[in-house]
DNA sequence: TATGTTCGCTTGATAGGACATACTGCCTTT
DNA sequence: AAAGGCAGTATGTCCTATCAAGCGAACATA
């Protein structure tokens, strides 16, 4: 049941060793040579077969476990799950989600303002009283058909922010490049009815079915950069995701 | 800045060490001794404070920047993000996020059956031909009030279930003490609005919003366990999570 | 005064070793 | 033949050690 996994690991290159191991492993099962249910070596046999110290390559592991490709048994091994997980939810916008997924998603800006932050919005961001934010309402849409529409509130002390670039860019792709690290954000699935100012935006019928989100992002400093309520087409999106037990 | 973590490591404890500083630190970020953006002493002073090796304190770190509590800054240091902050959605059943929330649920069971896995169930649970599934329909109320209306698979080689026991506690329950070590689970939630046959069943009107979500769950032999179809009240339930930027 | 460089602090990455513990299967014993 | 114990194997935990890299502030220089 020994595997060989032609990795290759370049010491020159600025990628971490453990990381290389990761995306090796993880396109060998992607790819099939390690298929579902196979067995891998031990570590300490792979961590020589690639000239790597057993940390590392139970760090790379360790990555692999957590995102659920691998399961790990002691005294027994670790095996290859299933190819078919999905990675688990990632902290990312659904302008990246639909372009990575070859999409070519459009943005209609409804509104857009520059206003003094209302008390349940300074309570989401923490903000100061008198505090001003950005606020706009956006209607994504993909293949000319109506998928998403996004209320968001933005704070104003990271990167100018105008219409623009908004109906150019995803929200979360204006305020990387405005120098804003997300790290992590809290967000809230739930479902609702389409009312009448919903329904004709999203070409769908009052009372149809609606998923909610409820999302407030923090950056590397701690600080909540953005909240949001977005409202999908329930025909038409919905939350996948994988959880793994630890 | 210097903080104290009033923390106490039990060596002979079989509790391991970097565990015993996660929940250390992390009563200390819920009870406010570490408030919200407060900077943790360096990893160095920390591991000494305790009598711990860097990496076991590494370690602990890590869990609590990968559940979203602290952020790490390279030359800069560690800090507290949020006490209001979710855990990281976990692998879980309904029935113990109640019972751990102090609610009692109840469980009605609609419909119970040991029948032959249709051709959607096989694939689902990655079934042979002709392989036999616990199918039944279950209600489950908090407070007298319906919840949530749920239909689930479960192949039937590994503990037997009946009807008493559904009615009686989780499914998770059930199978855990049966012997399987849940690992993970791949969920999509979506929206739809209530049928006919869902409305009465969860005491609301057909139409109103429903959350729904579809899970599979693997154990750590990487035999899919159960898949099933759950519906719960819109205004009553949504899913709560954190997501953390890798 | 303004700007650029250096230095120290902190986290990030990697190595190698030691012992603990759980699981499996074999072998002994009954 | 069945039950129990034991050894081998693999992961789990923990340690010491060292170098790399990012960040910020102090310092030197123009």
């Amino acid at each position: 049941m020994a595997n060989q996994l032609n990795l290759s690991i370049d010491r020159s290159s600025p990628v971490p060793l453990y990381h290389q191991v990761v995306q090796g492993i993880e396109s060998a099962i992607h790819t099939g040579v390690l298929p579902p249910g196979s067995r891998l070596d031990n570590e300490i046999d792979l961590a020589a077969q690639l000239n790597l110290s057993r940390p590392t390559m139970r760090k790379a592991m360790d990555e692999l476990v957590r995102s659920g490709l691998l399961v790990r048994k002691r005294g027994v091994g670790t095996q290859v799950v299933s190819s078919q997980v999905r990675r688990p939810l990632e902290l990312s916008s659904l302008y990246d989600d639909l372009s990575n997924n070859g999409s070519k998603p459009t943005t209609d800006v409804l509104s857009f303002s520059h206003i003094e932050a209302d008390a349940a919005t300074r309570e989401a961001l923490q903000l100061p009283a008198g505090a001003k934010v950005y606020h706009f309402t956006r209607l994504r849409k993909v293949g000319g058909k109506p998928l998403a529409l996004m209320e968001n509130w933005v704070r104003d002390d990271i990167t100018p922010i105008n219409e623009a670039q908004l109906a150019a860019q995803g929200l979360y792709g204006i305020l990387r490049n405005g120098g804003v690290n997300f790290r992590l954000a809290s967000q809230r699935i739930g479902a609702m009815v389409a009312n009448d100012y919903q329904a004709p935006l999203l070409d769908t019928q009052p009372g149809s079915a609606l998923v909610t989100m409820e999302r407030t992002a923090v950056d590397d400093t701690g600080r909540m950069v953005e909240t949001g309520h977005h409202v999908y087409r329930g025909d038409s999106y919905s939350f996948e995701m994988t959880l793994v037990q630890r």
